[in-house]
DNA sequence: CTGATGATTAACCATATGGTTAATTATTAG
DNA sequence: CTAATAATTAACCATATGGTTAATCATCAG
């Protein structure tokens, strides 16, 4: 069993990390399997340039969700699963209250504001 | 049957929206029931100044999370499920795929660096 | 060694973010 | 109407972000 714990920082890394459409997109390609940072980029939207990509990388990296890994002059990219698991962590018990809220959420709703819509 | 499927920009605003300790904090303490704007600045961070916290709550609000209510001069905040609920199904589809290629991957690390952890 | 390739780093720029204080809006109380 | 309260909006500021082009580093080919 794995402490998928992550630190308040991490958590911001995290979330940050994916807040980003080119970033899904690679943690979306490499989790159909690893690959090298210029495959990513022929295969990432048309017009991303190699430092961009470079950038963003470094981004995933921080928050722990890739590794990079030397090949020769080839840097292959690979998941690094236990930060996502972090964060799906957190919305799962966040979510555990609220969906068992709702029902209380909406008897309140009733009482207080007598009628809202 | 709910759609949880959000397009590409309202991924961005709730992974966005919730990489940031503040607002993961006022989730969490809406997810154990609605509270108004000055009952949220109350149990925030001690220094956080009302405008502050307003646009962390638009911020929230554009992302679909949360919905406010007007009661008088008070605003009531709601949690709003779906958002939370579509970025959660990115990530579990995401790591559908991160799981299952983990085996290949342990696989691939063998043969490449031989011992990983 | 020389040159080409994969990728990063450096320097720089425009915009976004998150915070502040002061002013404003809206509602309730007297 | 006037004052007080709840909250937002306005104006402004420092820093972070994401992008660019040019330069650099490291490795492979000849």
């Amino acid at each position: 069993m794995v402490n998928h714990q992550v630190d308040t920082a991490g958590l911001d890394r995290v979330f940050h990390a994916l807040a980003d459409p080119t970033r899904r997109a690679v943690l979306g390609r490499l989790s159909r399997g690893p690959a090298s940072v210029g495959a990513l980029q022929a295969e990432a939207a048309p017009g991303i340039t190699a430092p961009a990509l470079s950038k963003h990388l470094r981004v995933l990296e921080g928050a722990g969700l890739l590794r990079q890994e030397r090949r020769g002059r080839v840097r292959l990219c690979r998941l690094e699963p236990e930060a996502l698991a972090a964060a799906e962590a957190w919305m799962e018990e966040t979510r555990r209250f609220w969906s068992t809220r709702l029902d209380e959420l909406a008897a309140l709703l009733e009482d207080d504001t007598g009628g809202e819509r």
